[in-house]
DNA sequence: TGTACATCAGTGAACGCGCGTTCACTGATGTAC
DNA sequence: TGTACATCAGTGAACGCGCGTTCACTGATGTAC
């Protein structure tokens, strides 16, 4: 490969032929490459501007063609991360509730997914306690999250009495619990692929654990205002 | 003040007439210049050896005096704040466990020493889920905690029978209920002295019910290996 | 279809800045006699 | 108690580095005729 032909590469962005399509391509290098460096370790916050560009393969000024600043790059993450888990949810809402088995199948299907989305899972357990715009914005979310789970929960029927306010501490004590191990499963040391099933599966059994416990109490508690 | 006078102040350290003393006074002037910053809302990692220098009064220089390494205050800083945590818990188990209203007076405690405490427990809550050496130094902290935690649940009549790891889950899920807890009392808006009673009053009563519906299950759980 | 001009994603060089780290130094405290 | 020397916490200047941001530019794609 000669010096010509790597810079017509870089500036022509290799195979794409309209400027939409390069444009595209170079944004969507600059976001994986945040979410690569954060998948590598580093929290959002110590992530260079010049890093990202560098990862991406890109001059740091052509950075200011897609974001005005790495917060505006974040939120951009933050968004499609909540996008990535939202459609997870819809879907197993649309796939109707098992009666059977609920929350291990639950459990299961959410490690699945952290693992097949890596690097999104990552960006929200690891913003969720950052500085900055992102933490605020990520706890939003995780809120709006739980008070659909509390909507959900209250068409149970042994929870239909319960007022808004417990389903809410439901939920949101549910919630914690999964965040907690989804974050433990990304922390798990990673040979080669993904980390050992084991470790996975310990996690799991302890996650629906602490998920029966409360549920098992549902029948005992007394919601009153 | 003259500018002699000045000069003449810094480099004595004040009212300090031993080595030894002015040593400590700077060390400590280090210390609490880093939770300072942390407390006003950096995360440690974002936090430079030169801003902890200057906010200490000192020339960065005679940092290296004291520490080798920004992580190596990182490590003192957790250690001193878990020393503070542990000795709370340890004169919560002295004063003997009330058998009414254990769980509400278990959350007024905390929750009053956190708010004294608040650089420490800032200090715990952030690192947490912060890149680097910390993180693993204050998870392996409060998984230590949680198994003591568990050692103490396992003298509960309605709790002898569980095994070891059920004893485990059940703390983990306590101590986890807790850490989101008191991360939600650190971000509460501070106007001056504290945040409003009311606002810590409002998650004391989600976290006290938080603890108790698991609790309430326990006499329903079948614990087996 | 061919030409002349406009658009604009990405370039490369430059800037000033705060960073961590080094070093020889200063001057007050400590110690041996 | 007084003197001469050692120790060492803190100083101040200097270093090279990566940072975010700016700017005029280049050259491929897009468009009007």
């Amino acid at each position: 490969m000669t010096v010509n032909g790597r810079t017509r590469s870089r500036t022509q962005n290799r195979q794409h032929r309209t400027q939409a399509e390069r444009r595209e391509h170079t944004r969507r290098a600059l976001l994986d490459a945040a979410l690569k460096l954060m998948d590598a370790g580093e929290s959002f916050e110590r992530i260079s501007l010049r890093s990202v560009t560098r990862a991406a393969g890109v001059v740091p000024a052509a950075f200011y063609r897609h974001f005005q600043s790495m917060d505006e790059l974040g939120l951009a993450l933050v968004d499609e991360s909540f996008r990535t888990l939202r459609a997870m949810l819809r879907e197993a809402r649309a796939a109707g509730l098992p009666t059977t088995r609920v929350i291990a199948r639950s459990v299961e299907g959410l490690f699945e997914q952290v693992l097949a989305n890596r690097q999104h899972f990552a960006l929200i357990a690891r913003a969720r306690t950052s500085g900055g715009v992102l933490r605020h914005t990520v706890n939003n979310e995780i809120r709006l999250l739980t008070s659909e789970l509390a909507t959900d929960l209250a068409r149970f029927a042994p929870l239909r009495a319960w007022t808004t306010d417990d389903l809410n501490m439901l939920a949101g004590l549910l919630v914690n619990t999964m965040i907690l191990h989804v974050a433990e499963i990304l922390d798990l040391p990673t040979n080669g692929g993904g980390p050992s099933p084991e470790a996975v599966a310990e996690i799991a059994r302890t996650a629906e654990k602490q998920l029966r416990l409360p549920l098992l109490a549902v029948p005992h508690w007394r919601s009153q205002p």
